[in-house]
DNA sequence: TTCAATTTTATACGTCCACTCAAAGTTTTG
DNA sequence: CAAAACTTTGAGTGGACGTATAAAATTGAA
């Protein structure tokens, strides 16, 4: 573990060259010896901080999912606009967590079913928060009726997260914000 | 080239063989050798076969991003119904090719641009199509309203096949069909 | 300033990777 | 059936990978 100051530098410099690699290179090219070099230090010092290369890369999807459901102070009072916002700011803005994340459930998912558990758990609470805030803005809806069209709505941004991948010059903050009024104003 | 019939057979079983590794365990562990070991061939007849790991593994990218967009005598008669469907029983059905095909934009697609660009020629292409079929069965609708609700379906049904991945209890046929359904009777 | 704790370096080991090739075996053709 | 074309095998290559460690350098606390 990391206690002076300067491991304490050397383990940022790492983690955030893991998460460049990840995000621009993918898992597969992901090595230790890249995220050494990137990080201009050698593999001694890697290992004297992190214990293994599954662990700096378990760290950093720790990180991408909490960017993707962070837990603010006003928790349980964003509207499903707020919701919205944030996702289609974190994926545009923070680009290489935004792009682990994506890549986490078809990528690592598939292999390692902890991960794959975990996304999940992730993705219901992510679909309740949503539910929430409709209801908070909609109290007739029914719970079902709500929660359908939030994973319906979850689902349209995940979709439009990944075509705005695929082409990042494709208007993804206009479409996700005629995508929210829809769902929003459902059935009035 | 494979001439003989022992030789196509034996393509026939590489091939077989990396789309259950790339579908299953993902590109990163889908190494010549794992492809030899489950074909059953050694890697002299491999190289006999494919010039590289790559020759291969683009041959079964290529599979994979037909089978979404197959081009049948029909062309051009199908309804959106019809087409939202066959996506949604290809990913069902040929687990393999399927999640391939989803692993695709931000796996391969990050690192190689020639793959991104005929990727995104793709969508634009399926979105085309289900855009005229849109229009066929409501031709009141402006070109350029049914491609953003075109564009708006085909981002629901790839998040919803995401969505299904991660969980495969999910109701995926059923939401779609619901997605569908909502962006068909658009305005109406 | 001293010295123990921590970090960095240099070097190395064994494994697995994509890939090659000569030689032996098999299939098709004439 | 014999020669040509093709396929398979088995053994091997160099290189990059993850891992490990002893010694040198640096740091922080007393």
């Amino acid at each position: 573990m990391a206690r002076y100051k300067s491991g304490l530098a050397t383990r940022s410099r790492i983690l955030e060259a893991t998460r460049t690699l990840l995000g621009e290179v993918g898992f597969e090219a992901t090595t230790v010896k890249a995220i050494c070099d990137r990080a201009d230090i050698k593999a001694g010092s890697f290992y004297n901080l992190f214990s293994s290369k599954d662990e700096v890369i378990l760290t950093v999807i720790r990180e991408a999912i909490q960017a993707v459901d962070p837990d603010p102070e006003g928790a349980g009072s964003d509207s499903v606009e707020e919701l919205a916002d944030t996702y289609v700011e974190f994926i545009t803005n923070e680009r290489q967590l935004g792009r682990i994340y994506l890549q986490l459930a078809v990528t690592v998912g598939i292999t390692d079913e902890r991960l794959r558990s975990r996304l999940l758990r992730h993705h219901q609470h992510r679909v309740r928060r949503f539910t929430d805030a409709l209801l908070r803005a909609r109290p007739e809806l029914g719970l079902t009726e709500a929660e359908q069209e939030m994973e319906l709505l979850i689902a349209g941004l995940n979709g439009l997260a990944y075509r705005w991948v695929l082409d990042p010059s494709f208007a993804f903050h206009a479409t996700a914000g005629r995508l929210v009024q829809e769902r929003v104003s459902v059935g009035s």
